[in-house]
DNA sequence: TAGGCAATCCCCTAAAAACAGGATTTTTAA
DNA sequence: TTAAAAATCCTGTTTTTAGGGGATTGCCTA
């Protein structure tokens, strides 16, 4: 039994890395690309891989919500995730979304068909650079921050005050304040400027 | 006369997704690759390609200072600069290193053929989507800081008060302030937020 | 050598953010 | 369905920034 293979990324040279990497493997079959949410959607119309790699980033749609949405209509489609970025924001939320596994765009071979024998196991597979930047995160700890209070914090580094940031999402000023601190205390800094550092580099904004 | 061509990118996806498009192309010889820059002065020191392919972003050493040498010791090979990010400070600093062009990682076969025609002809090849990045960014203008207020711009991201700041700089708090005050005229904002927001942006801290 | 710029310092006021310590109502997820 | 999480609102006080004015020194260069 041969495993069909589909791959879901807008850049060109990753999809052609891919293919020239597991082209030629016994065992799999390689049946295209799409280079974004949509033509991939249109693809699992007509026929479903059973491995599906996905880039976490695509044009018209996260891969994020893609993930989901192909799971909930094609439960039996093993995604495995896939970024330039070992960040554990995209790792974590992919993961959450039904991928079974998550590499990096710098994979080799061997990982790549790592990978696939492993969520073909029903397992699931995170390549060790990955795993071992999450244990860091979860130490670091990227703050888990809210809808409202991503909104918010958005809305600061746009340079609004907490007046015309109540006035734009239409509650109090003291509501805002609320988030703000809260924000200071999830990203564990004493001032603004440091907040919207740490957001940054963190690419929340 | 084929056109030999190599690349150094830590990329295993970017090496193979380029060499799958260009590998069997008539005139043109895929030399090989190297995947940081000591591998690719180690391999430079024996053979010279035509054209070099450089990623921006290497593990040991900097792809812009890893051309600024490479061009120095072998000015003849021409070098592409290749990266993810349509960023123009990156973009900027290649070009000034000697880079005779730059391509994002979602190229074509078509863009990439046409760069290496580009530049063989000794003319700068810049993608379209990256030159219309360049306009915009030039339009913007970063603005130009002195030394001591990227100083006080730094220790301002790292969460510190005017009151810390003057201490760590052995000014009077009065100083930090009015650095400060120039910083916002400068960058054309009315507050912390958004200053430190532009500066991230602009890759100054 | 005069003008420009960087760096330093000062005063004052108003606005905004940080800090403290609450409380209530919706939503969401187990 | 129920407990946790998120979002909302409040009253205060203190600290920090922002905005408005200045001024002096020293260095570089046109």
């Amino acid at each position: 039994m041969t495993i069909k293979i589909f791959i879901v990324d807008d850049h060109y040279m990753i999809i052609e890395g891919i293919r020239s990497l597991l082209q030629h493997e016994a065992g799999l079959e390689w049946m295209g690309h799409a280079m974004n949410a949509d033509s991939c959607l249109a693809f699992l119309e007509k026929q479903r891989p059973d491995v599906l790699f996905m880039d976490v980033n695509l044009p018209d749609q996260s891969g994020i919500e893609l993930c989901l949405l192909v799971k909930k209509m094609y439960p039996k489609i093993h995604i495995i995730g896939l970024s330039s970025f070992n960040q554990y924001s995209f790792i974590q939320k992919m993961l959450h979304n039904g991928a079974s596994g998550y590499v990096l765009k710098n994979a080799t071979k061997k990982e790549l068909l790592e990978a696939i024998d492993t969520i073909m196991e029903g397992k699931t597979y995170i390549s060790k650079e990955v795993e071992a930047n999450i244990n860091i995160s979860k130490n670091i700890g990227t703050p888990l921050i809210t809808r409202r209070e991503k909104e918010v914090l958005v809305l600061i580094s746009d340079g609004l005050t907490n007046s015309e940031i109540a006035v734009k999402l239409f509650v109090s000023t003291t509501t805002v304040d609320t988030h703000r601190k809260n924000l200071l205390a999830k990203f564990d800094v004493k001032n603004t400027a440091a907040l919207i550092r740490m957001a940054a580099q963190y690419q929340i904004i």
